[in-house]
DNA sequence: GCAAGTTTCAAACGATTGTTTGATTATGGC
DNA sequence: GCCATAATCAAACAATCGTTTGAAACTTGC
């Protein structure tokens, strides 16, 4: 059988690709390491051989799927300061949300599993998601960059919002994406190929509106004003 | 010593007080029935006879503080209906986001805890939180006609908005919620009685505009329009 | 104060958990 | 072929898990 040696996959990426699948399930703190390990075909002592710890196999995983989406997010703010336009909160969304939609187009189900996992991740380490990822090498690099420029952009979009409250509303939308994206309907269902990107496309669209009009929201002033959609 | 009795909670109330606390700290699934009882104080066959079962005490966890938030829901909705008023999508966040507030400013830390608890309950179950929490008695009473009355009353705030992406749009509102409010700063800082008021005033009002903004934003028509701020 | 019912308790059960060990097998350089 | 390094393995460990048991300690009605 000379197929063989090519189907098995490398242990250290079986072992991360079972542990997507197990912690989107059972929760990242939840997830047993026999669980694991057996779903990856591999030895008890695997986890540890390769990853020292349950928490080195952690930022394995974000390692391994997170460089591309932050590379991506600096990459699209770059292309968008090269236009010299004004930023939308559309803007600030779109660059937040886009590479984790490119990672569902490209990854398929596999970047489905990773996003339910980053979202077992949020909540099993109090939502402060930064405090993780970023003992991954490629986030403590990229992080600050892009959270001063998500700022910088966002403070241009809604001028009439305080900076105290433009953080806490950039984290709503991080934490909205995560759990939307987590908790979707297509997310867990089957679908043929083209009804699937169809799906895709139509559900994140509305997502992004959804945040984009959440960022850019007028400040209460106190009264009771209206918030009615507008033709 | 004569208070000694009166300190003395029912067990059954101090073992649901202790899971809202190891819940909210380690997850719904993740928190060890010895962890429950023992910060309860009480013996580890405590839970099987008050509660059968874990998801029986999720339940009577829910249905303690679940059904003053949905019978709240309800009257304000009522209330709002003999105004006469025509709803604005800001009406539609406060029915769902107000009753939580008061919950937090008449339960104090019990609120922060349960509110935690509820957020930790949504991602142990999938995002479900309805089908988990519709087993409460009251909860599967209420919970149809709130629907309804969300529904229409967000068409009605929103026209230009198909009924499959309000409905999607709801779900994002309470997912937002449950997962700023977890999530929050205030949440698990300690305050003094009176900066803690102002304090979460000020975080649910940004929340509330965030979503009524969220909920009401223009659908997308496929050209690159712009969503920035307007004065 | 006794009987009936309710609640609490320590103890034990088998199963599963994370982690380590030392032996065994694969692999690559020369 | 041979040796050194890397990788995998079965086995065992103490600890913890959920659950059950039957006896002890309480309440309550009378």
């Amino acid at each position: 059988m000379p197929t063989t040696q090519a189907i098995k996959k490398d242990t250290k990426e079986a072992i991360m690709d079972a542990a997507e699948i197990v912690m989107a399930e059972h929760g990242v703190d939840g997830a047993s390491i026999r669980a694991i390990v057996s779903k990856a075909g591999a030895n008890t002592a695997a986890i540890h051989y390769h990853f020292n710890s349950r928490d080195g196999l952690i930022t394995a995983m974000l390692g391994r799927r997170g460089r591309s989406t932050s590379e991506r997010r600096l990459e699209l703010i770059r292309e968008f300061d090269q236009t010299g336009a004004a930023p939308t909160s559309m803007d600030v969304v779109r660059f937040l949300v886009d590479p984790m939609i490119e990672l569902l187009e490209e990854q398929g189900d596999a970047g489905r599993r990773y996003l339910r996992f980053l979202a077992r991740l949020q909540s099993d380490r109090k939502g402060k998601l930064s405090g993780t990822a970023i003992q991954v090498q490629h986030e403590r690099k990229y992080y600050p960059e892009i959270r001063e420029r998500m700022l910088d952009l966002a403070g241009q979009a809604c001028p009439d919002i305080s900076e105290t409250e433009l953080i806490e509303r950039i984290t709503m939308v991080i934490d909205a994406m995560l759990q939307s994206f987590a908790n979707a309907e297509f997310m867990s269902t089957e679908w043929e190929a083209d009804e699937q990107h169809d799906e895709l496309m139509r559900y994140t669209m509305n997502l992004k509106s959804f945040l984009a009009g959440g960022l850019a929201a007028p400040a209460f002033n106190g009264t009771d004003q209206s918030t009615t959609q507008e033709a």
